[in-house]
DNA sequence: GCGATTTAAAAATCATACTAATTGCGACAC
DNA sequence: GTGTCGCAATTAGTATGATTTTTAAATCGC
């Protein structure tokens, strides 16, 4: 007995294969086993698959996607790399328990932000931030060469001068964090980028044109935190850092619990 | 033109392809694709693998090490999931640049634990386990619940009745630390656990039996972490943990320098 | 030279056959 | 009834060949 609901949201959406496949127009033509992976990817870090669910075997899945099982297995076998699954002969392919799932890859994170996350979650990823962004800030203060510190400035500037809550904007955002952590001189440090993207994404997404004092406060905590790292002073880098981290949760949780109210007032 | 000492490598002591495949005695039985994974992931990570070097393609690779393809292009999928080779119709399979490496991903620390790894990777490794551990620590003397205390009281006791140094040393050492992170109730804190086992395996590696004073400073250090964490005491826990990481780096760093000295002598 | 077109190499996908491992059930003994 | 052993069914794993799609590079035309 196969999960109906599973096999539903697969079978949603998914292209059908055509002996001659029709051109998305102007699309990036992701290949077709990243196409199942990302959905049942999706499926799994949104819940519709529970922990410990069977995923539809290779010839049924298969079957209904339209796919052959070396895409399947393909996909199956990405998602494995990230914890996500696990799979055994005879008793079939599992969603893994939560903790083996590797939540701070990339792919994981990008999942997690096209679905609506838990509370908890928010909460986990930006406290990770907080223990993680100021001590990058830090490090990017004393270790940065002056052409990573070039590349910071210029985002900095992409951030000042493009309309506020943009997309140009968030870019901007985005590559003023990201060219800290670059400048940081730590590879392990490094790879807790996405981490950052994604609460900056949320973040954008949820505060998506409101306060506009709190925006102009970040604004100048931003340039402090450049400033800072182009004098190398490490401390005020991390301090500084550490009151936009601090900032930026506030107002998250903020919007976060105002929705929650306006859910709950509205149930009640 | 095949990179020969690539395909040296992977030669060496893959198990072939045999119609009745013997059965080796006791052992787990990994699944073939994961053998070749692993002796790939190895490769990358130990740099026998240059980064941006094509691996051989397909057929050849296949051919050499007498699987499948299958089994390779699904190895090759497992590996590119945590980012170390990107593959390309025409251009081949090539391994990623570092940036690219999900460094913090279980696998590859252990791939990187199989390999003499780098000094700058170690000191980037305890850089992020000092920005992570002291912070885990508080949060476990915050939130943890009864029973999380006891596995942590577990542990300790482990720590130190078993005999210093000893395999089930080390093990009770793992205990320690990955329940403190489990108690730590924050899941993408908890993910980077395997980085502080990373460099608890490459501590006691290399200070196998050496510094007996420093063991029992350490195993104090280890009881007063416990303490705070059992009286609650976010502040003292995050101090002390602080302080035991410190001082792990500076043993560490002291003896790879030693070694590091005695190898430049001797080639001068 | 520069852009459009063709070409070829390699990965991607499909289909199918076969192998191996694991689980669960049922027979059997106690 | 309870436990153990062995068999059979199910499912993932492996192998192989054919075909399609993608893309880098070479070729052609201007």
């Amino acid at each position: 007995m196969t999960p109906p609901l599973a096999r539903q949201i697969l079978n949603r959406t998914l292209k059908r294969r055509t002996t001659r496949r029709v051109v998305p127009l102007a699309a990036p033509r992701e290949s077709l086993f990243q196409q199942v992976a990302d959905r049942i990817g999706v499926g799994i870090v949104s819940g519709s698959f529970e922990i410990g669910a069977l995923i539809p075997n290779e010839s049924d899945l298969g079957r209904d996607l339209k796919v052959s099982r070396t895409a399947y297995r393909e996909a199956i076998k990405f998602l494995s790399a990230k914890g996500l699954v696990e799979a055994r002969p005879k008793s079939g392919t599992r969603v893994a328990a939560r903790t083996h799932w590797n939540i701070l890859d990339p792919d994981l994170l990008r999942w997690s932000l096209q679905t609506a996350s838990s509370d908890a979650f928010v909460r986990d990823l930006f406290e990770l931030r907080r223990f993680i962004e100021p001590n990058a800030a830090r490090l990017a203060a004393e270790r940065r060469t002056d052409v990573q510190l070039s590349v910071i400035a210029n985002a900095l500037q992409g951030l000042e001068t493009r309309e506020p809550f943009s997309a140009s904007h968030i870019e901007a955002d985005v590559a003023f964090h990201t060219a800290i952590f670059d400048a940081s001189g730590n590879a392990a440090v490094s790879c807790l980028k996405s981490v950052v993207v994604t609460t900056l994404h949320w973040s954008m997404r949820l505060l998506h044109g409101k306060s506009r004092d709190a925006f102009a406060t970040s604004m100048s905590d931003h340039r402090r935190v450049y400033e800072a790292i182009a004098n190398r002073d490490g401390d005020m880098a991390h301090s500084v850092m550490t009151t936009l981290v601090l900032a930026a949760l506030a107002d998250t949780r903020a919007e976060l619990a105002r929705r929650q109210t306006h859910v709950s007032t509205a149930v009640e």
